[in-house]
Parts: C-alpha cells; sequence; structure tokens
DNA sequence: GGTTCACATGAACAGACGTTCAGCTAAAGA
DNA sequence: TCTTTAGCTGAACGTCTGTTCATGTGAACC
C-alpha cells in the first residue's frame, strides 16, 4: 500500500481543518492549507471529505459529542450537587483550553444557522445536565427553593461567558476556582 | 447635487455593513452585497470606506464607543453598588438585543488580531467599570470581601456569556431579571 | 509478468472576491 | 451657456476560492 492508511490520513485532516477553522472561520479557512498541513493533496482531502461543509460539520459534530459524553461520565458519578457543579463547570473549562477550537460552536460564521441542529441539541444536552444537578441539590436541601430550568439556563450563559473568556485571554489568567465559587454563591443555602 | 448627501450614503453603508458583517462574518461579507443593500454601486462604496478591513473597523469602533459612552453616563450616576451592578448588565443586554450585530466583538473571524486594540480596550474599559462599582460596594460594606479585580473579570466574564445567550437565544427567552439576581447574590453580604 | 486495488496527485475550471478607474450625471455658480 | 463640483457608476483586473478528474504509484495477489 501506499504512504499512509486511510484513517492516518482522515485523522490528518481533521487536525489541520480544526486549526484552520479554529483560527479563520468557516469562510476564512482554506481547503488547500488545510490539505497541506495534513501533509495530503487537495484531491486527496476530497476523497475523505466531499466538501468543505461536510469536513466543518464532522469536526464540529465529533468534538461536541466528545465533550457532551465526557461530562456526562463524570457528572453521573459524582452525588454531591456543589462538587457536580463544580466538575461540570472546570470540565468544560479544561476541555476548552485544550481544545480552543471548540468557539467553533459559538461562532457566527455562515450565519447563525450553520450546523445549528448540532449545536442546538449540544447546549439542550448541556442543560438538561444542569437541571438535574441543580434539582438534587434544591431535592436534598443544599441548594436555594429556585426556578430550575431559568437558573439552568442562566448557568449554562454564565458558564459560556467564561469560556470565552478563557478563550480570549491569555493563559492562566482565568481564574476556575473563583468562577465556581461565584457560581455555587448563586446556589447554595448556606455559604 | 445627485441624489443623496454624502453623510447619508455613508450612513446607508454602515447600516448595511453591519447587517452583513454580523450575519457572515468578516470574510463571509461581501462588498457588493454591501453596495447593493445601501443602494449604492461598489465605486461609490470605496468612495467612503478604502477597504474591507477600514469598513469593519469603523463599525466596531462606533458601536464599542457608543455602549461604553452609554455605560458610563448611567453608571457614573447610581450610588448604590447593587443598582450600579443591576444597570451595567441591563444596558449591555438591551443594547446586545438593540444591536445583534454586537457579535462582532466575540468572534474570531480572520484570527483573534483583527481589531483586537479596539475590543482589548473596550473589555478593559467595562472591567474598570465593574472594578469601581465593586469596590464601592466593599467600602460601603454592602458587598463582600473579595479580591476586586478578580471578582470583576468573573462578573464581566458572565455578562459576556449572557450576551451571546441573548444573541443565540429567540427572543425574549432570556431573563435578565434572574440574571442580575444571580450576579448580586454572588456579591452581596446580606442576600 | 500482469492485474487489481487502495491511496494519492495537481493542473484545470468556473465562479466569487476585493479593488480600481475612466468616465458619467445633474445641480450650483459664473 | 459654460464650467465646476460633489456624488456616483459598473465593467474590468488580478487573485483566490471550492471542487473535479484524468492520471500516477506502489504494494499485494494471481
Amino acid at each position: 500500500m501506499n504512504r499512509r492508511s486511510a484513517k492516518d490520513s482522515k485523522s490528518s485532516i481533521l487536525d489541520a481543518a480544526l486549526k484552520a477553522f479554529s483560527e479563520h472561520g468557516y469562510s476564512g479557512a482554506n481547503m488547500r492549507t488545510i490539505a497541506g498541513n495534513a501533509n495530503i493533496s487537495v484531491g486527496g482531502l476530497y476523497l475523505y471529505f466531499k466538501s468543505k461543509e461536510a469536513l466543518c460539520l464532522s469536526l464540529m459534530k465529533e468534538r461536541l459529542e466528545e465533550l457532551s459524553s465526557k461530562t456526562e461520565r463524570i457528572v453521573k458519578d459524582t452525588y454531591n450537587p456543589a462538587e457536580a457543579i463544580e466538575k461540570f463547570i472546570s470540565i468544560n473549562l479544561d476541555y476548552t483550553k485544550e481544545h480552543r477550537e471548540i468557539i467553533l460552536t459559538q461562532g457566527r460564521d455562515k450565519g447563525f444557522t450553520f450546523g445549528a441542529d448540532v449545536k442546538k441539541r449540544f447546549f439542550r444536552q448541556q442543560r438538561k445536565f444542569v437541571e438535574k444537578i441543580i434539582r438534587e441539590g434544591v431535592r436534598t436541601g443544599v441548594f436555594l427553593e429556585c426556578n430550575v430550568p431559568e437558573t439552568a439556563k442562566i448557568v449554562t450563559a454564565m458558564l459560556r461567558g467564561f469560556v470565552l473568556s478563557v478563550l480570549l485571554e491569555p493563559d492562566g489568567l482565568f481564574n476556575v476556582r473563583g468562577c465556581c465559587e461565584f457560581v455555587l454563591r448563586g446556589l447554595l443555602k448556606n455559604v
């Protein structure tokens, strides 16, 4: 066989695409550059992804599903609600630091409609996690009584802001611990 | 003279550009379409803005300075810190609703570097406002003792998340009042 | 050797892009 | 009437884009 396995080539392309899309946005990213950075020809790239759009969607789906399942796994076996919230926030921020390109999901390129269903599913999923944690917190009397869906929406919105800040600030300048404490102060009964 | 005054044409162009950039991002926006929507020719557009980049920067600057001065004006003559925070948040969210294009400032198009100085100046300004409010709150004993710059950073990050959520959710679904309360619970001594 | 197969190439195409420029139009002043 | 002037036009240019396709290469099997 030739140089690389199909699998290796595909993953090379995905890596390069990730970099390109996160640095230049959808329209700004360039198929020739992506191919070049993946050490493959343009034609070769098109063997694995039938279009730019398909490549970008595949990327987004992969990343969001990975983060979603990671979150679910860790949050599931944490029974203390306060701890669960903390974990929820730090998993998301850690993942953001590791994969800065996750910002793709927030982007507005090609209008908000691009990949809208994938993004929507992800955000709904995230909100459901938070709702579950808060409901448990309220039930066990650790958290304040509140409108659970509304509060979950606020907490996920805050998280979204933290994620953006982590992406925009030079590394380390953003304090994850402080964020968790601040959020918890809004939830806990006895601080 | 011909059809319109230079002033009218320029403002028509800015309106069309705003729409284009916020809907399609920097690379996705199209000078021909912008000109068309502004009822002017491509050549005409270039009489007023020497390049796409200049047009976008001029737009961003205008919007951010408007919001910044609006914030300053209203926050300045509010002496109750809790009220000031509430106003700070709602001014920002109202402005976001009115000018959805503000999302330009959150974007990553053309790399993070595009318009970086304008954005940075704005965000620093915003953080300074928040710091001032918090410092006053701590001084008068209404707010909890805290690391002021760190806390201000967290609050502005949260605001950023709220702004994004307002932009992403269909109108009205996002509860401003609830956000303010949540943030204040993290700041106030006696809730 | 020949054939098959998976993997790969890059020139070429068609269209879109930002930008320029020689020239137009009609109102205002002489 | 002629000239000036502010405002405007849109074809044309060069470049870059996503995408296609006829072709190449070398390992594996017969």
